[in-house]
RNA sequence: GCGCAGGUGGUAGAGCGGCCAAUUACACGACGCUGUAAACGUCGCGCCCUUUCGGGCUACGGGGGUUCGAAUCCCUCCCUGCGCA
């Protein structure tokens, strides 16, 4: 029906799927750019542990009008948006990423460009993907502490409590065992005076969206992840991390895998083999989270064995 | 060879006469999640039957015993660690 719409490719999947690659690939075939949906890629000096793709200028930038042309990162001379967006120190959440993707999609389909939203970020592609209304508003440590504390001091029922008491509907929407969306939610009731549930919202979509899924086999998948982690650690993780560290402490941002087990090696707390062994074993839950997270996204095309569907660049004009 | 400490579910490690198929953690499996999302959370996890309730079987190194009842007590054998030879 939403024949009108502009069209975007997305290519989600697990962390070292092949996503990257694959997408580079096919914004080379099909003229297109990278938007990254990956909620750490976004931080610059993060770069081994993140996997972005690797730099390069060696592109030509179509649009030299483009304010955000300084700053665009590009890698095999296709431009990728939304990656070293933010210092580690600076927050950054859906809502922004979404906000951000959707200019960054508009940019791309202004320049007469194919948009390639690319990322293991299920929230961040879901976000833009389903056009999802996040309320906006901004996270308010100070209470968060509070209530924090509040769960701590008697229990999480409690605060729940008091979320449905503002928001009757939040009882059977909002998950009572886990405080961080209790606290969200009761955030957002306080903030803006209305019920959070009546607030989180689908909007209709600004854009037909053609999702291309990467399913690699689990066993596969983990031995890739394996290698990729030993790599990482001889490309300079810990040397990565260390700076980031001194630099920055234990910002959010570092609370990012391969990252955090680090700043507990540095910390002296664990041994380097330590470390290396969870990040190898946080990586792989990671990626068993995404595939059941991306299992359930609808009108995902399922790429198998590496077959890829016949695209050209006519499907997205 | 003697002395001491131990041998418990995939692993670590509780339990030390009945409330134990066995706390807990990890692994493993399934799942949820609209402003921290690489975050956060939930459930399952000996085998078999049962929609539920529940029931049956096999288990705490092997064997034997005490007891109404044993992972828990006793004997013995095997194995491991530490100490002395």
């Amino acid at each position: 029906m939403n024949k009108s719409l502009p069209k975007v490719l997305v290519i989600v999947g697990p962390t070292a799927s092949g996503k990257t690659a694959l997408s580079i690939r096919l914004a080379k075939k099909l003229k297109g750019e990278i938007v990254s949906a990956d909620s750490r890629q976004i931080y610059i000096g993060m770069d081994i542990g993140t996997a972005k793709p690797l730099q390069g200028f060696r592109g030509k930038i179509q649009n030299p009008n483009a304010k955000s042309q300084k700053n665009l990162y590009i890698s095999e001379g296709i431009p990728h948006h939304l990656i070293d967006i933010k210092n580690p120190n600076e927050d950054y959440a859906v809502a922004e990423y979404k906000r951000d993707a959707i200019k960054a999609i508009r940019g791309i389909l202004k320049r007469g460009k194919l948009p390639i939203l690319v990322g293991g970020t299920g929230l961040y592609v879901r976000a833009v993907v389903e056009n999802l209304d996040i309320p906006k508003v901004v996270a308010d440590e100070k209470l968060r502490r509070k209530l924090e504390k509040e769960v701590e001091k008697k229990d999480l029922e409690h605060v729940f409590k008091k979320l449905v008491a503002l928001d009757p509907e939040a009882a059977y929407i909002v998950d009572p065992k886990n405080p961080r969306r209790v606290i969200r939610a009761l955030e957002v009731t306080l903030a803006t005076g209305k019920p959070f549930t009546a607030q989180r919202k689908k909007q209709s979509p600004l854009f037909e969206a053609k999702i291309l899924g990467l399913t690699p086999a689990p066993a596969a998948l983990r031995k890739r992840i394996e290698k990729r982690v030993d790599q990482m650690i001889s490309d300079g993780l810990v040397e990565e991390t260390e700076e980031l560290y001194e630099q920055y402490g234990k910002v959010k941002a570092l609370d990012a895998i391969g990252y955090r087990e680090l700043v507990d090696y540095l910390d002296g707390k664990i041994s380097l083999q330590e470390a290396i062994r969870q990040i190898k074993l946080n990586t792989w839950h990671y990626a068993r989270r995404q595939m059941t997270w991306f299992r359930k996204t609808p009108n995902v095309h399922w790429i198998k064995k590496g077959k890829l569907p016949t695209l050209t660049r006519r499907q997205f004009s």
